[in-house]
DNA sequence: CATGAATGAGCTTTCATTCAT
DNA sequence: AATGAATGAAAGCTCATTCAT
């Protein structure tokens, strides 16, 4: 009762980790299983399927996510400050969870078609209306500028984070905050020079 | 002999557009042959192998794309006006070929692990010269703020692009020229309101 | 166009006669594919399933039993005639496809809870209430005892015929119509000698 | 070593439940020990393997069966009377070990080829002796019609009887000495009505 | 040019069995 | 006596590829 849940992390990390490297397909169950240590037989004592694997793994990873940024969103934070803290929870959890936001990135839209996987389409839209919500209320504050298309700065925003996980290695000299704050500097500053 | 290369090019056109909406490997020949309207089999009259399929899609793209990334960089532009036109530039080949930067946006970085696919490799290291050397000329130029880790800017603005091939369809409301302005006016300055 | 349906049957019909002698669960697919002189996986070509070709077994056998059912009972014939002739069609099919006749008999019940092969449920069903009504017809007319248990009657004359097929092998030195002479003389009149 | 024979009867009447319902080889070892309240490892410490269960369900159901059938041929009764009596022994048989008697009716066949089971073989062969013995005398002595093919008889009276087995339920409205007079009724006299 | 049929390697999954605890 | 975790062989099935026609 306290070993199986910590062996299945185990076995979770371990699949998450060559899902990521090698895409979902491509990744054969034999091949996690070495990685593991064990024979492919062996791993659907722990797992119905391949497939409830890559499950898991989504959506442990979203349920973690959502609960910082539910404690962002409830938290009253002026526009600004709901993009910069929004920002930085999202490197935090790449941080952390590195191979499982690369599989999201990879993976999630095909996947969100089969009714297994409809999650990834509910959080993507809780998502959208979260980052649009709160880019009109910063317009309407003026704390953003009112030229842009807002959903392309919405998807220009939400893309600039994410993908960020396909080349974010733990352990670098950034931490996440640093890589956070001058992600945000650029979002919101722009690269060019104020004159 | 003649009508054999539109052949190719419609076969491939067809392939890219199943690898793009659903993966290289999750792609069967079979699958691209039923959307070609022929039998399996009848695909290796003209192509060698699925991997020659993939192969040719990317080379030529990356062909096209280098034929106008050199135009521009070989034109003596400032700092600024080269980012601008490498981004347009970059934004019309999303137009002209967005299954090719699709399927290169998601497989490129483990196909370039190949030998027969190393020019992927070849290529995104000649671009990031080209990104790098062009913000360190702006940043000398004082066109770009100096305050910015260059690795990070580089891939900041390298992403920001080409994840837009994720959910660009060609013949939408906007065109190439228009995202890319928008784009641009995102990335140099920002959006935050300027007070 | 001509060839193919021949070429489905013949594997049909080496499936069936696996099928037959060892049991659907206990015949692998690579043991059909052998006895038809090709690889496992070329069968697939062929047929979507393992279970597809069971279930094209025994629809196109019941399929064919019940065109001959449903022409003796609509010909309008006493009851006594009526069980012999479906007897002698029973003999015949048996003598036709005897293969499928044995799968049947050891399949047919716990696969008739599967919503594939719910067909065989309704067939049981038809074709005991062609048998009772019958039964009941002939007792009606005096043709059978009144003083047996109708139902028991039933299951009695239709295992009696059926489970013959366990042991049939046609070509035997009896015809079918010889065999089934012989097993309506002793279902109707029994096998004690009139004193 | 006083309670484990219980144990084992236990599980190995469930056991013959199962194999009875769903077939041998369909049947799990895991569904064996989830009918049974335990893990599927465990079931190997009461026996070496699960044929070594179908071989003592089938195997005692063997030594039981014969006890009696030995005790009716060896009374000294005459044919007709013989007759009676292994019918109704087989009833009560079918009563007692309703799984055991199913398993028998489907798996026999093809068990009888492994040398592990050759004693159903022989059972088998002294089975037909037994009646094809009594068959015979019944026709020297007049009691049994002399114009019937004496194999096709033996099978017919064979398999009207065991057939039973897989409709019959223990606990029904009718005792199995009543079933075995009705049988006995339809397979002495027939069904037809006497004119 | 294309078809129809087959190959063969490899995949996910199942399952009887083992064994340290 | 029973558990929990693993093994290893084999199963059904998929798919890129080949080739005679």
């Amino acid at each position: 009762m306290t070993a199986a849940p910590e062996r299945r992390r185990e076995l979770l990390d371990t699949a998450a980790e060559v899902f990521a490297a090698h895409g979902y397909n491509a990744t054969t169950v034999r091949r996690i299983a070495d990685e593991a240590g064990m024979l492919a037989g062996s791993l659907y004592y722990h797992f119905d399927s391949k497939e409830s694997m890559l499950d898991e793994i989504l959506s442990s990873f979203l349920g973690e996510l959502w609960a910082r940024y539910d404690a962002v969103l409830g938290a009253g934070l002026g526009p600004r400050e709901t993009i910069e803290a929004l920002v930085t929870e999202s490197f935090r959890e790449i941080d952390r969870h590195r191979a499982a936001v690369a599989i999201y990135q990879k993976e999630s839209r095909h996947l969100a078609a089969q009714p297994r996987f409809h999650y990834l389409a509910d959080s993507q839209q809780k998502f959208e209306q979260a980052w649009l919500g709160t880019l009109e209320r910063g317009i309407a504050a003026r704390v953003f500028r009112a030229d842009l298309d807002i959903r392309l700065t919405y998807r220009f925003v939400r893309d600039t984070v994410w993908v960020a996980a396909s080349w974010y290695r733990p352990g670098g000299q950034h931490s996440p905050e640093e890589i956070a704050r001058q992600y945000l500097s650029m979002v919101l500053d722009g690269i060019a020079a104020r004159t």
